[in-house]
DNA sequence: TGTTCTAAGTTAAACGTTTAACCACATGAA
DNA sequence: TTCATGTGGTTAAACGTTTAACTTAGAACA
């Protein structure tokens, strides 16, 4: 079916070692030789097997992608986007995705995922937070890592972050800007870092601009991130305060979440209550009102996460590097101006 | 690093053949031979190498999922969760999905799929419209292939396939029972077969309830599938219709898009038009109002394309089986009754 | 007793690459 | 002439499995 090296160096009348050198760029082949190889591997749509080449090279060409289930499945939006940012680049390096989902609630003995037992990546990346013994297990086998929208707590890795401190801060900020004074934060999900960081922003814009904090505004879980997650964080905020004149959401979904609180308590959007999001996916054009939101380059975080793992791949130096993509604030119709 | 089938075969003390024997479950092995191998399997924590197995017995494991980038790009939603359902149920059924999108524009001589080439899956999934002559390409090569959501012209292979005409049946129905009588249908991609089942069932509904076939109130052309589309087919329905109560849009794309332009010339849904789509995407549950659509189960359609494929992989009878899934009407706020 | 059969394994080749080690030849220097 | 060096390859082992073909020991049978 498929022509193998031993056909084309047959046909080329070189041996199959002078094939593969040619094939790989390595070696010393005289440039005629070369010619006459790469016309004969034309005409016969020659490809190396990947199994075979796997078996003795150690390189599979695919890179494994580790996502927990709750984050997919809760902000599905947010986390295929950098999927498809992953995929879109490995494409353009000549790799292969593989996903795979695992539970959050990983513990000592649990199956990695098979892709790693089975030895069938060059490199994996994690997305998200997830359980700090996974990374560990991970680590004893050696392969190169990155991770992306996360800091683990122990452990020292090459990552790409988003910039959430100065989101949070330009979230807040421009609620300031615009004459609020008691302005909320509400999340889920507190224990992850990207959300502490967008609190830390939130907090230092607030300290900037001289307004005392006050933790009655903050409303914080560490339950998933999910719509009725936000619904119920905005309840209990109005059941303790009712002053408030801005919201700024950890996410988008939970922001959305908020959003059907206030319509359903007849709160209007923005003319009683300004709300910011984080995150930017794509549903937000669609809301009444539009939301205001951080916009986090969800594609370049998963590009960029993929050309750090390549780099890490072909290179002997193990370096840890991190990387942070910016982000900036979208203005729409969800916050307005008081003053 | 990782321990081998000789690692096994030795503390064991049997030979690497039985080892094998044991963990495919081939050959005759007595149960305390059995036994003992799997015991040892655990103890050094064993996992067959994809790449060795890939070589010799043909199978990577992995199977390959084909979508044209237009699809991908611009229905992302739809096609997304399509290829989640895929991913879900390859994982049960421990396969890995390589991703791939191809230009919708292949011609003669373009370069097939790298894993194809590469052979590096077992089967392919292909999801949506895909040029013909990839397919030809493709079945040359005599790989295990299923189709999801499209039938193709010249072409017979097994495939699973949406109830369109029951959809555009339902929807179309829907309308007549609300009292519609000027019901127009508008979609881009009309080459597209599930689009033409979709207006094939609207016919019907109007034929069954004796409403003549009005053209003009048929908008369709052969663009991708984008709002923008909605946006342009809606303008010129009304351009040439002035009595049209009841708009039954391709998919729910086109109807996002179609809204748009209803809002913006003052048309209330549903009091002056009623709307349904087609596909029910996540995003239809935030729109004002929120849309009445014919419900696809994607995740579904993706799941029993893989248990298809993964039948046909295993099993040497070959012949085509066309799975259809059910569609049902989801009401919500667009469609208002006149009656 | 010798023959056949069966159960439970083993042996060794094969899969398609890569790559370290080797070889043959030409060139140039001593 | 001899020896070192460089060029352009080839040879053959190795990667970790699977599997067809073979072996061996014991049971069953005539």
């Amino acid at each position: 079916m498929f022509p193998t090296i031993k056909d084309v160096a047959k046909k080329a009348n070189v041996s199959t070692a002078t094939v593969s050198h040619v094939v790989n760029n390595k070696g010393r082949i005289s440039p005629e030789t070369t010619k006459k190889v790469l016309k004969t591997i034309k005409e016969l749509n020659y490809h190396p097997s990947r199994s075979a080449r796997g078996l003795v090279s150690q390189k599979t060409g695919n890179i494994g992608f580790i996502v927990t289930n709750n984050h997919f499945l809760k902000t599905e939006a947010f986390y295929t986007r950098i999927f498809l940012g992953v995929e879109f680049e490995a494409h353009k390096n000549e790799y292969y995705v593989l996903l795979t989902t695992i539970g959050s609630d990983f513990k000592k003995g649990d199956a990695l995922p098979r892709f790693i037992l089975e030895q069938s990546t060059d490199g994996i990346i994690i997305a998200g937070k997830i359980p700090e013994l996974l990374l560990e297990t991970l680590c004893q086998y050696n392969i190169p890592l990155v991770i992306l929208d996360y800091i683990p707590k122990y452990f020292e890795c090459s990552s790409v972050l988003i910039d959430n401190v100065r989101g949070g801060f330009l979230a807040t900020k421009h609620l300031i800007d615009y004459g609020h004074k008691n302005i909320a934060f509400i999340s889920g999900e507190i224990s992850h870092s990207s959300i502490t960081g967008r609190l830390r922003g939130y907090k230092q814009a607030l300290k900037e601009a001289k307004i005392k904090i006050n933790n009655n505004l903050i409303e914080t879980n560490d339950e998933y991130l999910s719509r009725q997650n936000g619904y119920d964080a905005a309840e209990k905020l109005f059941k303790k305060n009712k002053n408030i004149t801005a919201i700024f959401s950890g996410n988008d979904t939970i922001a959305i979440g908020a959003m059907q609180y206030l319509k359903d308590n007849n709160y209007n959007i923005p003319e009683d209550i300004s709300l910011v999001g984080f995150d930017d996916v794509e549903t937000d054009l669609l809301l009444d009102p539009p939301l205001t939101t951080i916009q986090v380059p969800k594609i370049d975080l998963g590009i960029e996460g993929l050309q750090l793992l390549v780099n890490i791949i072909n290179s002997e130096n193990k370096m840890i590097k991190k990387i942070i993509v910016p982000v900036e604030i979208k203005l729409r119709e969800s916050t307005k101006s008081k003053l």
